[in-house]
DNA sequence: TTATATTAGTACGAAATCGCATTAAGGAGA
DNA sequence: TCTCCTTAATGCGATTTCGTACTAATATAA
């Protein structure tokens, strides 16, 4: 990779990541105390997964060590917005379900912010988002793969 | 904005979460203990301000409350990346610039996670990269806009 | 079957985050 | 000049993050 592409790359990694911390500003806005993005993000994957997942395989699915995910599940499950059942299938697990009062939760929560996400001002740049989104999926797509490989 | 589109925008702030998430680890997986990609951010945004800046334009930068910066601030003082001066303007306030050990941290972490990027496997998707530069910058701009407004 | 290694989740502790309240300095008006 | 209001930064404390070490259950292997 010669100079050019890898400065464009640091200025992609740069943009990516104050865009993220705008989102999560976004999303936390309407959200109750103590309920993050990253709450958010997984009642969402949940709603997806009615059967549940494990501790693990959430920690996996939004990066975060173990032990940060057991924290979170546990605000969660304290607000009622989670339940945590036995994984019948192996003792030493669990599974996460999202509770009614989560789907809630979710609906009110993504509700509220495209509400305020349509009413921007100066209006959000749909068209650009749009255009970005398959290079970006495809961007993403490629950083999972590689992680699988080496960890 | 319709149902599509809101659609679109969630799962870009999705995908774009994912991506900051990825590039982070990235980049402190070459920092030592204690510095995160945040350090690494003010240090590259000192670089490039030799005058140095004062904590509340840091704070706002990068979008962190005030009292986060302190701390962050306090690490890199401690670790010998930054130098606090008094701010000759105002007495209760203070400039932060970095030294040259800081330059000497960021040029070091800057190549290796160039080197990183640029021997991923499967490749860093270059060209997709590219293409979005232009609209993330464009979308990136709008929020700096819509926050200056609403506070 | 029993020993061994691996794996899921957590307890614990050090460090980081961030809201609230405080201190000190600057600025505006009488 | 003397108040009063605003502002920059920080002290403090509740909460979160996350690495290390541990426990319990599972898989593997002799």
């Amino acid at each position: 990779m010669e100079d050019d592409s890898t400065h464009n790359v640091f200025r992609f990694f740069t943009e990516v990541g104050i865009i993220a911390q705008f989102s999560a500003r976004l999303i936390e806005k309407n959200l109750p105390e103590r309920i993050t993005h990253l709450h958010f993000g997984l009642l969402g994957h949940m709603s997806r997964r009615p059967d549940g997942e494990t501790p693990q395989q959430l920690a996996y699915a939004f990066q975060v060590p173990k032990t940060s995910m057991t924290h979170m599940i546990r605000v969660l499950e304290a607000e009622g917005y989670i339940e945590i059942v036995p994984n019948p299938e192996d003792a030493r697990s669990k599974l996460a379900k999202i509770t009614p009062k989560g789907g809630e939760l979710l609906m009110q929560a993504y509700a509220k912010s495209a509400q305020d996400a349509a009413t921007m001002d100066p209006p959000l740049l749909v068209a650009q988002i749009e255009q970005c989104l398959e290079p970006l999926a495809q961007i993403r797509a490629q950083l999972d793969a590689a992680r699988d490989k080496s960890g």
